[in-house]
RNA sequence: GUCCCCUUCGUCUAGCGGCCUAGGACAUCGCCCUCUCACGGCGAAAACACGGGUUCGAUUCCCGUAGGGGACGCCA
């Protein structure tokens, strides 16, 4: 039997990063039954039976969010919406076999409702007034809805592959609305329906859902359809343990684009935020798909940290190709240096990346960096590298300007040999001579080796550097 | 309030009755490497929420308590 999941967030905001996660899971399980069992597939599905909320961009931010995260769905995309007929139709099979009802309800009965149970401390449902009702007591002008006919004794149980057993007491579940006064499908029934009709085999979401898998497992019942398996996974808190809502960095998943992380840091970070391979950290997405179980997952809230994510950012900046790198961060040095790169800028980046990357954790930190690679001369030098390039650092510089002229081959073994051999003469460490240099050539304190600098630089340029610091002084 | 779920270092977690003087990772703090900063290496500090059981033996199983979270819409 082939593996079916599918993601189906409501198009309300953005992708975040918990829809993330739920996404990345999803696609996991099906891939690994792809690839190591009897077939997957990922199929994508936008909950957009309320109009209201519907928004034609956030439908983009997911297909974006997704695609960038590498998550590719199997097929076309499916609206709900769509399928608003459908479940009509189901409502009324249910209605025909004597297993839903019409109710009369009006809104301000079911807010009295709500009231009394509130007041008596129950908990909040329907009470079921139309559920045996004579149809011919129908108040005219009022549109019904239709409920389900749900079980009033025993209990539902549900098997979640990751919470284990879970059953409620039928008392303390309502007759749920299934198609609206208009004639519109809610959530409850649509899902049951699409998902059945998509033949979708493991339906995992987050533990939000739990409850619901409860009403579901009832129209299921109704029906007579097989139930999917259930995991319901834990939900992603803040980094102050509070839930992850809009107002706790529920950013979405292009947010972190534009901090400077990389899709597969992500991607690594959300697998282990609730999931583990023993002590496993660093699993590239082939292992992930090998490994990925859902007996594997964690049970309680996870709490975002973002100094995690960072640290694996910068590992898999340090593993990424120069080249990709640099396409990476050119638009962000167009935007730093209003758009005037040095014409060596590129090539010089090409040769600098190595050095560069092992020292950056995100992506604009990296182009901070490489500013050094694609300034116009005359640099403006910090104020750190300002006083270095004062007083004795000056003197240094100076007599560094003539060693450096003279060295035949311009690679950063003969410079740094220079460089050592002036310090030698002058007894001085070799720090007192680097560290000057570097503050001329670079503007900064920090930078990579200084003698790969150098060379990437190339000879005219960093007599031109000098020369612009030393004709200042 | 009612129902459901959860509970190992600050954080993510390993652990599926004895291998645990509880392991790893991030963060923190030392030291080393060193032209700066990173990387890397070595080391330190740091946790089984509490109380009862079950058992020869509980971090692991069961029951309470406390704490946290979620759900209670003609939203999804």
């Amino acid at each position: 039997m082939t593996v079916v999941t599918r993601f189906a967030p409501s198009p309300t905001g953005l992708l975040h990063i918990g829809g993330a996660r739920t996404a990345l899971y999803n696609w996991l399980f099906a891939k690994h039954h792809a690839e190591y069992g009897t077939g997957g597939r990922f199929l994508l599905r936008i909950e957009d039976t309320d109009r209201k909320r519907h928004a034609e961009d956030a439908v983009e931010a997911i297909y974006d969010g997704l695609s960038w995260l590498g998550l590719n769905w199997d097929g076309e995309a499916i609206s709900q919406f769509t399928r608003a007929e459908r479940h009509a139709e189901i409502a009324r099979q249910l209605l025909d076999e004597g297993k839903a009802y019409h109710c009369y309800c009006t809104p301000e009965e079911l807010n009295e409702m709500r009231e009394a149970a509130r007041a008596e401390g129950r908990k909040m449902m329907y009470d079921g007034r139309w559920r045996d009702r004579d149809p011919a007591d129908a108040p005219a002008g009022v549109d019904p809805v239709i409920r389900l006919k749900a079980p009033q004794d025993g209990e539902t149980i549900i098997q979640d592959l990751v919470q284990g057993e879970v059953k409620v007491d039928n008392g303390q579940l309502d007759d749920m609305i299934l198609l609206r006064g208009d004639g519109t499908p809610t959530y409850m029934l649509a899902v049951v329906v699409d998902d059945h009709d998509m033949e979708v085999s493991h339906v995992i979401r987050g533990d939000d859902h739990l409850n619901n898998a409860f009403r579901q497992t009832q129209i299921y019942r109704g029906l007579g359809w097989d139930i999917p398996a259930f995991a319901h996974i834990p939900l992603i808190h803040g980094a102050d343990g509070a839930k992850m809502g809009k107002r706790h960095g529920a950013l979405g998943i292009d947010a972190y684009r534009d901090q400077g992380f990389l899709p597969e840091a992500i991607c690594n970070y959300l697998l282990r935020l609730g999931w583990s391979h023993g002590d496993d950290e660093i699993i590239s997405r082939d292992e992930a798909v090998e490994w990925f179980s859902l007996e594997a997952i964690g049970r309680g809230a996870a709490r975002f940290d973002a100094d995690k994510l960072t640290n694996l950012n910068g590992h898999y900046i340090r593993q990424s190709e120069d080249s990709r790198l640099v396409d990476l961060v050119i638009p962000l040095l167009a935007l730093s240096l209003k758009g005037t790169l040095d014409e060596g800028a590129e090539s010089r980046l090409i040769k600098g990346m190595a050095g560069l990357k092992e020292r950056a954790k995100t992506l604009p930190e990296l182009a901070e960096s490489a500013e050094i690679y694609a300034m116009t001369r005359p640099l403006r030098l910090n104020e750190k590298a300002d006083q270095l390039v004062q007083g004795v650092g000056r003197d240094h510089l100076d007599s560094l300007r003539g060693r450096l002229t003279d060295v035949g081959d311009w690679n950063h073994e003969a410079l740094e040999n220079a460089v050592r051999a002036y310090a030698d003469s002058a007894d001085i460490k070799l720090g007192k001579a680097a560290q000057p240099l570097r503050a001329a050539l670079t503007g900064r304190t920090v930078s990579p080796s200084i003698f790969e600098v150098i060379e990437i630089l190339g000879r005219d340029e960093v007599l031109g550097r000098l020369d612009d610091v030393l004709k200042d002084l």
